[in-house]
DNA sequence: GCCGTATGTCACCAACTAGTGACAAATGGA
DNA sequence: TCCATTTGTCACTAGTTGGTGACATACGGC
């Protein structure tokens, strides 16, 4: 065999589009299965089986990469708009089960959740920011013209049936339960949510 | 000056008792200011000014450090216990005014819960059994005789709303706001409290 | 065909990590 | 006083990390 210096390199499809998906994909992967901690331009070029240097090349580094999954991170709302009838709790009911099915069934989105909370972060705001402005610009429409009751403050309980799906849903996926209530079969979920359409009812009942 | 081959070490007190306690704290002061990501042996020792060696001799290792850590925590509940009075929801109620209140004042805790949310841990999961422990011990002295109304499903309704305190909690140390809801001065956390007051209030009325 | 450029690969660096062996020095008992 | 044990210090290994420069190779325009 004569000199060529390194044996049979370039195996790859040199197709720049296919590998900058391949290491979004890769990204999402790790993420999903390790959450925030151990992630690195390492771990994400070795699951995408390209090398890292790409990650440096194609996306400024790995903030940059991060970004370009977030913006791909689009849909997972806006299912229960058409269905959502009755009055403004029967409405908010309809919107916060479809959210917490969506969820439930989207690691991505815990991890990030989850890394949310456990420190600020300029990369984890830049990813939230797209998400979060989708989130707010749908909300009036979900709403429709229902009005909630006087003498409830709605943004704030809004905000804290929101909070506590949330946690619920990151403490099902980690630990299983919480608090003595368990949330690892579909009986437990039907429990806790019925328990929770039962809060929001009663809040937003027109008396 | 003779052969003394190091300068002057031996400034430590050569005290066992009083070293393992400065790693205790060092390593909370660390968890309080980094939380889980960047907990090692090398920060914790640096914190305490004491060699990491001494954490593998009197700890055997980082997690015997933190679970010692976590069993000084001890205290924490069980303040509003003599103040509560009236029905079950009045009682209920000041058992989560009162833990919202030492846990937005202890970020420790706070750092533990964020980390529990990121994915199960061995380490993490020795350090929570203590608290928890004497958690589900106090909770029926806290509920003293009075009973929930009936129809309602007390233990998933108390879950949701714990798992709301803390997500609340959560997010406003990192990102200072939840959906709109900013919660970063006590004006925020009386609105929220009083909509939260409100939530468990209806819930919990006896009609 | 030829050649510049885009794509991919590899080797290396400095900095950090967890963990250990060897040693100095203070303490306390005999 | 002598000596064993404990307490503390330091140096070192091996592995991982983020990041970069140098290089090989394929592609596309001319």
């Amino acid at each position: 065999m004569p000199a060529r210096k390194k044996a049979a390199p370039a195996k790859a499809t040199r197709d720049r589009e296919a590998t900058e998906q391949r290491f979004i994909e890769a990204a999402a992967r790790v993420i999903a299965r390790d959450g925030a901690a151990g992630l690195g331009v390492n771990a994400i070029a070795a699951e995408a089986g390209a090398d890292k240097k790409l990650i440096y090349r194609y996306f400024g580094g790995l903030d940059g990469l991060l970004e370009a999954m977030g913006a791909n991170t689009a849909v997972w709302i806006g299912d229960a708009l058409s269905a959502s009838k009755g009055d403004y709790g029967q409405r908010m009911g309809a919107v916060f089960a479809a959210y917490a099915g969506n969820l439930r069934g989207d690691p991505v989105l815990q991890k990030l959740l989850a890394w949310e909370l456990a420190g600020p972060s300029d990369t984890l705001r830049r990813i939230d920011a797209a998400r979060s402005k989708a989130m707010y610009a749908v909300m009036p429409k979900l709403r429709g013209d229902e009005k909630p009751p006087e003498g409830v403050d709605a943004p704030a309980v809004n905000a804290i049936l929101l909070a506590a799906l949330h946690y619920l849903t990151l403490r099902g996926a980690t630990m299983g339960g919480f608090s003595g209530l368990s949330l690892k079969t579909e009986a437990d979920w039907k429990r806790a949510m019925a328990a929770f359409d039962g809060l929001l009812a009663r809040t937003y009942e027109t008396d």
